[in-house]
DNA sequence: TGCTATGTTGAAAACGTTTTCAAGCGCAGA
DNA sequence: TCTGCGCTTGAAAACGTTTTCAACATAGCA
């Protein structure tokens, strides 16, 4: 590996020398820039990045912690981010499977001192609590976390909004007995799913069930698991609302194992549109999360935030849209 | 941000000592060591890694170089080498989308300066030129990659072999008219599983029908598009291998979509046995890929390499096992 | 010619560690 | 009492950069 010293010294001019004319930062005479730059190429020099960040006190790198979520969100969520931070010559030190809240609080705290700034998607605690495992100056970007205004960065997307249009639309088609599957009780998104199902269903003045209520986990497992207990219920529910797509398609699968039809005997909807609800058998009726698209406004933010050194905090909420295919129709017709 | 300085300061200590105490490099008093100790929890002191680094010559980081795969087959195999280096005491660097080939060659370059090791997985590149790019010094384990025996370090899985298989299960049906639908023709993997289906086929004493092998891109979009192609062909076919899931998924949406039933009309295989697949509609038939296996594997293998600083390259091949589901069938009768 | 302004250059300090080296100290053995 | 040994400790060097500072040369101007 060689040194600026080596170039220095191949060149014949004094290290100084050297790096003035790689990072331009003052003129430097015609001949003795050649010699650098030929020195260079014949020692295929580039600087060490552990000397540089020591220096100058940043690394070039943003942290990224993600939760153990699905594979598509989650990959489509890092494909946003992985476009962003190249574009604006970041690199991504990430952090993905937690197996418990000490190992995750763990990670937050050892990226801090080896990035510039960090992008946490902890949906399981309060902006506080990551808060208070750093330090001050340590820039911050939350994702979808439940925090007080003003408290931090945040890109948000709007969970109950998104729920309520679901399960409108499930109302809208004449549906009265709808379950609803629900995601870690202790996740800040899958709550406020659990909230506007329950709030939705009330101000249609349906009578509530609370035994048409699930918890789930978000994985296709539980849906699968669910889907038995579901078809056992009296009266049979005619439609499902599940708190994202994966535990959607365990339901689907469960219930057309079982024999049912989808929708003609149930209707099944998901949460997150990810990139194959639209292949499902049958196509997913679902709320679009842009999960790309937050995953380039969260670098993007966090970028803007260390560039400029800003104080004041930002909030980015993004749109959740309802997506309605196949999946859902109305009640069917044996049933009213 | 607190030093070694402070903390040495404040514990009335030179900072030696202090760094002997926190690397346990060497025996120091009672009484200096519980002061030290005080005094790192009161600045909740912990080491500067960028002098760490510099000093050392060492990150503790590992670099992973993937490609734009689809969303759940590339986030299983980051859980696998996320999982495996948290357990070792390492970070990840990650690259994932590369817009070109300079592209991926410049995260490459740029990549090694900042970690102990690489994976690079690079199905369209040889190994000679990610080795190319490289320095002597530094240690890689490149995945599935085309590469001379003993060039580097190497985790490969039976691409040749789990088409075989599941071009053997079509034939072994009864099928004669076997559709394929490839991958990018660029990458070694796509072709391997071309020349197995090409193989098998021949093998199977089938007059080859060139018209019947497709290209595709991986991609669910390349499927769906594909599946009208196929149904267009005389005599239509009566299976079609697929060079993945995803590309899998979007035939059979295709299919049905035209009022085709998988498998009783058509059958249709995959290759990755992604999490989803069995829960696809129908469930699919595939080739097992061990992904997520594969990422422990490649960390396992690198980090041995690096700690051992182990010249001799290894090779690890994991097998690809037939994954028999609900997607394929017998050709119907009214064909035979 | 002498002075100043300008432009180019190198020496040296600094960033925060780890580690070598030597020194200080106490104690055992002669 | 003296010698030597082992244990503990701190000073200083080193890692590879960037940047400040001062020095020097050259040119312009009076």
């Amino acid at each position: 590996m060689s040194s600026i010293k080596d170039v220095a010294k191949l060149a014949g001019v004094s290290i100084s020398t050297v790096s003035r004319v790689l990072n331009e930062t003052a003129h430097v005479s015609a001949d003795k820039k050649e010699r650098v730059l030929e020195a260079v190429k014949q020692l295929d020099y580039s600087p060490n990045p552990a000397a540089r960040s020591l220096l100058l006190r940043k690394t070039g790198v943003i942290g990224v912690v993600v939760p153990f979520a699905s594979g598509e969100f989650f990959s489509e969520f890092l494909k946003g981010v992985d476009q962003t931070a190249s574009d604006l010559e970041y690199f991504l030190l990430i952090s993905i499977s937690h197996r418990s809240e000490a190992d995750l609080r763990k990670a937050i705290r050892s990226l801090e001192k080896r990035v510039d700034g960090l992008i946490v998607w902890a949906p399981e605690m309060k902006a506080g609590e990551v808060l208070g495992l750093l330090s001050e100056a340590t820039h911050v970007l939350l994702l979808n976390t439940y925090a007080e205004d003003g408290e931090s960065d945040l890109v948000d997307f709007d969970n109950y909004g998104g729920m309520c249009a679901v399960v409108e639309h499930l109302v809208g088609l004449g549906h009265r007995d709808i379950a609803f599957l629900g995601g870690p009780s202790s996740a800040v998104d899958a709550k406020d799913r659990l909230r506007a199902y329950r709030d939705t269903i009330s101000q249609s003045e349906i009578p509530p069930r609370p035994e048409l209520e699930f918890d789930g986990d978000f994985t296709v497992e539980a849906g699968y698991a669910a889907a038995a207990r579901i078809m056992a219920l009296q009266p049979r529910p005619s439609a499902v609302a599940a708190a994202n797509d994966q535990s959607a398609f365990g339901i689907i699968r469960g219930l057309l194992d079982a024999g049912l039809e989808v929708p003609s005997d149930i209707s099944v909807t998901g949460f997150d549109d990810v990139p194959s609800s639209r292949y499902m058998y049958p196509p997913l009726t679902t709320a679009r999360v842009p999960v790309r698209q937050m995953g380039e406004l969260a670098v993007e933010t966090l970028v803007d935030r260390i560039i400029e050194n800003r104080k004041e905090p930002r909030r980015e909420l993004v749109n959740v849209e309802l997506v309605v295919r196949m999946s859902t129709g109305p009640p069917s017709a044996s049933r009213s």
